[in-house]
DNA sequence: GCAAAAGTGTTGCACTTACACCCATGG
DNA sequence: CCATGGGTGTAAGTGCAACACTTTTGC
């Protein structure tokens, strides 16, 4: 076959899904992201987004589900997809593609409750990971820059959708609220008391009347979000910040 | 090979690309979206948006602009990856994918100058025509659900960025401007005055001093989109409606 | 002069910001 | 009774919607 007829052939891909898992750390006040530690021969011991190649008879988003079971045991509480990468030249490179096959990697992005996820580092030899957003190595591919495109998307999420709700408890605190955003998005997006007036005032907050005491200082209610009473905000901007 | 066996063997992919290309055509008023017909015994004459499957030796974006170039002879203007579709049992379906060869489908995204782009009809025979949005038949496999995807899309990058400018001719009227804008986003976003004058107090427009009379009344300014004077705006979300 | 289109100005209202202040609890 | 964190209030400033008004052209 010669090159021009190859050129006019189909490529032919296999397809793998890499997920930007986040977590946040209330405790630590720290922003998580999921990382394998890639002990193949051509990655030597690189870190990389937790992902793995679709097999037959599982949909993308199966394949992406069974990744989030497999490495943190935890049902899934947001995910959505977020891009397409092309790995470029792979096959030119390892000797694993040989014979044309091309490979592309679909993200997706989850925000995980902290709590539920934690009980990874069992039977996996430290092979799995929680970095702080800040101390993420030099990653495999161009998995930096997935993660970015992923950072990205959860401090957008953040200020149109009610995400944070999947991973607060039932009940919460304005301040387990508020903290959650300052972790994202900085600590400069609002001013606490501002931030309470605002969102209490959209009325999908609902007080329960219940009290809980953090240590010294006058206990705070705790909260529940009601999403019917959000509705009418749904696709509506900055909602939230 | 038993069906335990089939599952763990990673899955066969052939990919293609489905361009979103949507129009603003100022004169009639009206947002259009290019759709191609479909004449393969399949798809019975529907129409659908302009794909193809991508080849060995090209990008998915190569594959996308070879359509562009092929449908409308047009240089890309705006290009973007929207969303990677899987289309669902395919093989079971059609005689054509036989042998476990699933498909995907990466969408784009364009949004092309009307009358740059406007010079088709030529050659193929009425294969390809641009459609008004509201008046789009039902289209082949999911590409209703793309287009709509894609429709949200301009709608929110019309937002936040300035890819209006990319439609326009270098000089031009804020009438101009607002016409586009009120073409895609509806007549009910803001007053024309407003419009005006939030948008020229940020400063990226610049008045050419030069005017030019359309019929009857006042002649119009002339401005021109100042890239550099834009830059600070970039990622800020609501510079423009 | 009159209609039509371009462009300017004004006013009221709603919302944000930056604080100051009050409240309830633990020690 | 004071430190601590929770919660309320307010005054100044900002931004936008609605709409009235002025300017410059063609006929």
């Amino acid at each position: 076959m010669n090159s021009e007829e190859n050129k006019l052939i189909l490529a032919a891909f296999k397809v793998g899904v890499n997920n930007v898992i986040f977590s946040v750390d209330s405790h630590h006040h720290q922003l998580l992201v999921l990382l394998v530690k890639r002990e193949e021969k051509f990655f030597n011991n690189q870190w990389g987004l937790p992902g793995t190649l679709v097999r037959n008879g599982e949909s993308l988003e199966d394949a992406s589900q069974r990744i989030l079971s497999e490495e943190i045991r935890v049902d899934n509480l947001y995910l959505e997809q977020l891009y397409t990468f092309e790995r470029p030249n792979c096959n030119s490179k390892t000797s694993l593609d040989s014979f044309n096959i091309r490979h592309l990697s679909v993200s997706y992005f989850a925000l995980v409750r902290f709590d539920k996820a934690n009980s990874l580092g069992i039977n996996n030899y430290n092979r799995t990971n929680w970095y702080m957003i800040q101390k993420v190595p030099q990653l495999i591919f161009d998995h930096n820059q997935i993660l970015d495109y992923g950072y990205q998307r959860l401090r957008n999420k953040l200020e149109y959708s009610p995400i944070v709700f999947e991973i607060l408890p039932d009940l919460f605190t304005l301040n387990d609220l508020y903290q959650v955003y300052t972790i994202i998005l900085g600590e400069n997006f609002a001013d606490y008391s501002n931030f309470r007036s605002r969102l209490l005032k959209l009325g999908f907050l609902i007080d329960t009347e219940r009290k809980v005491s953090r240590g010294s200082g006058r206990p705070a209610s705790l909260y529940r979000f009601d999403a019917e009473a959000f509705a009418p905000f749904k696709n509506k901007p900055f909602v939230f910040v």
